[in-house]
Order: C-alpha cells, then structure tokens, then sequence
DNA sequence: TGACTTTTTTACCATTTGGTCAAGTTACGA
DNA sequence: TCGTAACTTGACCAAATGGTAAAAAAGTCA
C-alpha cells in the first residue's frame, strides 16, 4: 500500500465531491466496460456523466486514473464471496453457495465482470500488484483450505485451484459473453438455467463417495 | 450471404499478393488481440508485418475490414472441435475429447481466443451474423446430439447449452485469462494440470451412474 | 528491351482525442 | 453581504491516427 501521492490526500471530500465522483465513475464503468480502455473517450464518459470534459479532470488527474480507480474498486468487492466461505461451515455446501454468490454477482454486476475481463485479457497492465498482493494470497489460503478438506475426506479428491479457476470461468462467462449468449438464446431464462447445470455440475464434482465413513 | 462488392472478387491473387496479406492478417491478430479493435492501430500492425500503413490500405480497405477477415477466419477452426464429435462415438469419450480439443485450442490459439473473446465482451459489433447462422445452428445441433445420448441413459442427466457453454468457459478461460494464471501460477505447468482436473470434472459430471437402468 | 500492370513509398489531410488554461460562476463561512 | 475558495466552462492545443493521392519502383510478359 504506497499509494497516497502526497499531492491531494483528501482532506474532507466535500458533499459536491462525493457527488461528481460517483457520478464519473459510474459513468466511466458503463463507458469502459462496454469500449475498453482504449475505446472509450472522455467526451463519451463526460455526457453520459452529464459534466463537462474539463469538468471530469477537475477531479481526475486523467483518463488512465479514472480507469485504475475503478479497478481498484472493484477489486474488493470481486473476491468477497471468495472472503465469505467459512472454514467451520459444510464444504460442500460452502462452495456451492460460492459457486452461486458468483454467478449473482455476474448477473448483478456485468459491467465490473467485463471491466476486469477486459484488463486481464489485455495483460492486465494496470493489476499486476493488485493481482499479486491481493488475489494470490487470497487463492492460496482458499487452495489450502479446499486442499484441508479433501485431505479429510470431506470432498472428492479435487484440484483446488483449478476448481477455482472453473467457477471464475463458468460464473463470470454469463456476464462476460452475454452478449454471445442473447444471441443463443434468445429470450430464455438464462440465468435461472445456469443455476440449476453449475450446482448440478460442481454437486457432481465434490461429493465425496459416500462408501464406508463418507461425510454426511 | 450478401457481400462480394463488385469492385474486387478476387480474380487471382497473386503469390506476393497471397504472401503480403497472409503477413498483415498475422501482425494484426497479434495487435488486436493485445490491444483490442480500437486500441490497435494501423501503425503498429504495419510495423509488425514489415510493411508500411499506406501499404497495408493496398491490401485492405481499412482497419475494419482486416479485423472483420480475421474474425470470419477464425469462426470456422475455432468450432471444428464440437463439429468432429462423433455422434456414433462413446458419448462420454466423445465429450471429454472435445473438452481436450478445446482445451489444447487455447494453448495452441491463445491471440485467437482473445479476439473472439474481445469482439464478445465488446457486444459482438461485427460477428452478429456469423453468431446467428453458423454458431447458432451448430449450438442446436450439438445440444440435440447430447440430448439424445441422455434419453438413451448413455450419459447423466445434463443441461446439454450449459454443458456446451461451461466446456467454452473452462478452457478458453486458460487463453483469455493467462495474464491472470501467470501470477497466480507463476512457473508452474498450468495446461497439464488443467488437462486432468477438466477430465475429472466433466467425467464426474457425466458418467452415467452405473444401476441398473441409470437415471439419477 | 519496351510497354504495361502491380506493388510500394513519400507526402499529406482531416478528424479525433487527451489534456490545458484562464476566465467565469457558484457555494459558503464570517 | 462580502470575500474567498470551490467548482465549471468555452476556447484551444499538440499529438495520434485512419485514410488519400500521386508518383516512384518493381515485376511481368512479349
């Protein structure tokens, strides 16, 4: 954490502050997420914010901070489920409300699972620390606690952070190519459907074989 | 099939004609693909073929139409896979080869996964069509196939779209997402892990259980 | 080799776009 | 109500970028 760039460090972001600054950022993750860093404009996240270009760098120093602000944002609140499984709690169970915290986030929240998508399928060349000393530890204390639980018996025998790697994928696919999706299938229930295969499919996966001493 | 503008079909490209574009539409698959459509520009492609901008507007009429080449290329290998499943073949096996095939697609493939993946992030600007009459109906058909191998108690009882999407998930996941996969798995061999924890889920998912006369 | 076609390059635009600046305008405490 | 600080904007840049035009160069074939 050495951000704090010694120029403006909130001193008391003013009520008019707050305001503007929502309203940009909401802006610029509707604008980015659905152009890319790249492709959105600042005229365009201006009118859809309702201010004036000047106006957005009266409180952005830029384009590029507009865009890491948000992601840093999003960040958090990303990997929350992930934060939210309880060691204490059924593994299986544990993991399939995981799975399915995940996928609400995806019909929830498009716009950040396409934002972050689009970073890291860039190179994420503005995560790289975020991606480090965030999300890795926090992989390898989930690894380990899936790791703990299939060790007794409590799971099937299963790759941990690759059966992580399968929920971000399958979750966050239903936000990500939507667009892809709309066209398949029209008009149906989509998510509800996604539901019901991704509990089935991962039900499948961890249920330990029930022989002789197994689990519930 | 509406196009071929009546300017220019192609009466007989030209061997150096044939060599130029093959080596614009290689530099632009490595540029849009990193970049995205509009992060890319004319400049960087040309420097990356060795050839100059003006050049390159010989060949193509503008950047869009080098993109909308690459991307019409790409939707016939990139769904060969799922049309090489055999539907007199072991359901199972048939599956879990396509899962491998796809799988192996996005080590071999990653720039074209990543353009398929960015033009569908984007909203599908120039694939709409191509979504419509070639993936749609081979969506169709395949879910059909595996519908059929359910009724017959040949394989468990699945959402046949969700299958087909969550097997799209989990293994362009591994392209799309390597920047990710590199700091978290820094070093280690991804793929081959990746290989085996699929197999297992999608063979745990699948496998009909063996009773009797199957069904859950 | 000479006439003709194909390919390549050297300048050059016109527009877009991120960003600046100085001059307003508004909010707010004393 | 006045003064100061916070906020907003219109007018502008400079650089980047997609694209054009016309001439030069390189092939090609008789």
């Amino acid at each position: 954490m050495q951000d704090m760039p010694a120029a403006e460090d909130t001193p008391k972001p003013s009520r008019i502050q707050r305001r503007n600054r929502k309203r940009i950022l909401d802006a610029a993750l509707e604008v980015f997420s659905q152009y890319g860093f790249r492709g959105a404009t600042l005229d365009q996240i201006a009118s859809e914010a309702g201010l004036s270009k000047p106006n957005i760098l009266y409180y952005f120093s830029g384009k590029e901070e507009i865009h890491v602000t948000l992601l840093n944002a999003l960040m958090d609140t990303w990997l929350d489920p992930l934060r939210e499984i309880d060691p204490e709690g059924d593994p299986l169970e544990e993991l399939l409300q995981y799975v399915h915290r995940k996928l609400e986030m995806s019909r929830e929240f498009p716009r950040e699972s396409r934002l972050f998508a689009n970073e890291i399928i860039h190179g994420a060349p503005r995560m790289g620390p975020d991606l480090e000393t965030v999300l890795k530890p926090l992989l390898e204390q989930s690894a380990a606690m899936i790791d703990g639980w299939v060790a007794e018996g409590r799971l099937a025998p299963v790759d941990a952070r690759h059966l992580i790697f399968s929920i971000w994928a399958t979750t966050q696919h239903y936000a990500d190519f939507d667009a892809q999706l709309q066209v398949l299938m029209e008009g149906q229930d989509v998510h509800d459907d996604a539901s019901a295969y991704l509990d089935t499919l991962y039900r499948r996966l961890l249920t330990p074989s029930s022989d002789k001493d197994g689990a519930q």
